[in-house]
DNA sequence: CTTGACCTTCTAGTTACTGGAAGGCTCAAA
DNA sequence: TTTGAGCCTTCCAGTAACTAGAAGGTCAAG
């Protein structure tokens, strides 16, 4: 399979495949032509980290998960961890943006919006 | 004031403050020895800075957001709408991280945790 | 033999800072 | 008067995870 083959059927973009390359994510052998030639454990591997940047896992955390992954003698505790870790990490970020959505959704509520000056959004910024 | 007393009183970083220099959002005079010489006026436009960029609006909108606040005859709507975009890419933000956390939660509690290698979540990585 | 769709590498840009190096200024103590 | 701490300055590089684009090689069809 050349690159455009696996990008299309793990949905990720030629240019991600070649950046993951880079990174030393995946090790996809060469044709005598140089292009890339992948087989069927490649394009597994990248849907695995399509799948895993999909949950906002990080590229660290994917490597860490494909070892995981490829380690027949893992611990499921370990795979757990990250996920709880990472878990939690989203909640925070949740909450961030609640309490930025509660706080600027309250200025725009004020806010008239038509053509005069006052407004409450820009006041509650100058506060 | 010099940087360290308004970093201090505007609770930015100092390097965050030359930063600002450099791209424009502010424009502090010098002072003979070459230090940046700050005024009132400047610390309050950081410290509405500050406060736009803790509500997750990018540099450029917070650009606009002094200009629109500079600005003596703009119209509330301006900046209502700008609010309001910032708003639905929050909302759009925090859908996404709830998919998240639904989808690897449910991995997660499926998941034994303990020294065996069978995983339900690298399962679902991998499916 | 050419055309178009592939593929290659390389460089640079994105966002919003942050860290660190190398060096100048200021003020108080010795 | 010198020295030292603690400011300040500029400039360069790095962060995360790509993404755009340029310049050029390869391949199959017509």
């Amino acid at each position: 399979m050349n690159i455009g083959d696996v990008a299309e059927r793990s949905g990720l973009p030629a240019k991600t495949i070649r950046y993951y390359e880079d990174i030393g994510l995946i090790r996809p052998h060469r044709s005598a032509n140089g292009y890339r030639c992948f087989v069927e454990s490649d394009l597994h591997k990248l849907a695995f980290l399509a799948r895993a940047r999909a949950l906002g896992f990080s590229i660290e955390d994917c490597r860490t998960l494909v070892g995981l992954y490829e380690d027949e003698s893992r611990a499921s505790a370990d795979v757990k961890d990250l996920a709880q870790q990472h878990l939690r990490k989203i909640d925070a970020k949740i909450s961030d943006l609640e309490a930025m959505r509660n706080t600027l959704s309250e200025l725009v509520e004020c806010c008239a919006g038509d053509d005069r000056p006052d407004c409450p959004i820009l006041r509650g910024l100058a506060t």
